[in-house]
DNA sequence: ACAGAGCGCGACAAAACGCCGCAGCGGATG
DNA sequence: CATCCGCTGCGGCGTTTTGTCGCGCTCTGT
């Protein structure tokens, strides 16, 4: 099952960069793209009608959260997806109830957006308990790469959040892309 | 907001120990406890009629994800909480758009299962995300601890799923608790 | 009583890390 | 245009952390 071509769909994040990349591997998959870089721009694509919207939860007039009940009264067959910078347990629970269909961690790239509005399509699996747990190797990884996005691939920025030396982080990015 | 002290609680988790932890620590909270170390166990407390549920997710019988949907039709007004060894976004996911009114990991007390099911109690709060990348180190000390427990504390297997050094997981583990 | 599995810990070599410095490279700023 | 500023990539070196052995101890079960 995936989304259907004829779908429109919402971008709401405050990164240009990130938002406009998203937008044109959409685009060139044949979907509508509507954009926008607030909460007030996101209400303002309502009359646009999208049928399927990703909200990123980090933005300055305020987070993608409150946006998701205005969006779904105003338009309830909307299919909401959350993406977020580092996933939180918290943020994933309040997301979903409400009314939000998945959540992503950045970085998200255009597959994963439809796979997630996709999983929010059928029925819920309900299984898949697939316990191995991560390794310690794993699980430091894609925080690294979480926080470096968060970051726009600033290095140096990203390595003082991490509490690292920027010299260790630059080793480990080397040393890793293998993995990805 | 807290729970009200009439509510009858029950915990499915097939790890006898934790269990019992758990149902002593709500018992002198006084609750009404029932206990079930898998799925059919469970569903056989349903005359019993508990108004709030603890489920774990990875249980030999089946995960609790499976419960939750027969349990709620049972008994509509039910408040379950998902436990779980590590959290994933994706079981949290699940768990909330199965009716699930919250996810924990553990190890988790009986404080914070209280608290779990408060915070599905009020309105959602829908807010402040607080966004500080969590430190490189932090998520490494949080991942350890679920590891660690889902293997029953024994450091030996903990280390190997984690793919480091039993040597080296009793240096970390010796060197930080200060920090729990 | 004995085998088996874990734990705690000492020792030493190998690997990773913190830290300094230097050169190159765009983007502002005057 | 010259200049400053912040970021990157990389070499080197001393320090810290890991990996890998091995030993003795305790606990559990048949």
């Amino acid at each position: 099952m995936s989304v259907r071509l004829d779908a429109r769909i919402l971008l709401v994040d405050d990164d240009d960069r990130l938002r406009g990349r998203l937008a044109v591997a959409l685009e060139d998959r044949g979907y509508r793209v509507f954009q926008a870089n607030c909460v007030t721009a996101a209400m303002a694509v309502v009359p646009d009608a999208p049928t399927h919207a990703v909200l990123d939860l980090k933005m300055p007039g305020g987070s993608g959260l409150t946006l998701i009940e205005p969006l779904l009264v105003a338009l309830p067959e909307l299919r909401i997806v959350v993406l977020t910078g580092y996933g939180s347990i918290a943020t994933t629970v309040d997301a979903i109830r409400l009314g939000a269909v998945n959540y992503l961690s950045k970085p998200a790239d255009a597959d994963m957006v439809l796979a997630a509005f996709v999983r929010g399509d059928d029925a819920p699996l309900a299984e898949a308990p697939e316990y191995d747990p991560p390794s310690l190797a794993r699980t430091e990884w894609e925080h690294i790469q979480r926080v470096l996005d968060d970051c726009g691939g600033n290095i140096t920025k990203a390595a003082q959040k991490l509490g690292l030396h920027r010299r260790t982080l630059q080793r480990k990015l080397q040393i890793w892309p293998p993995n990805r």
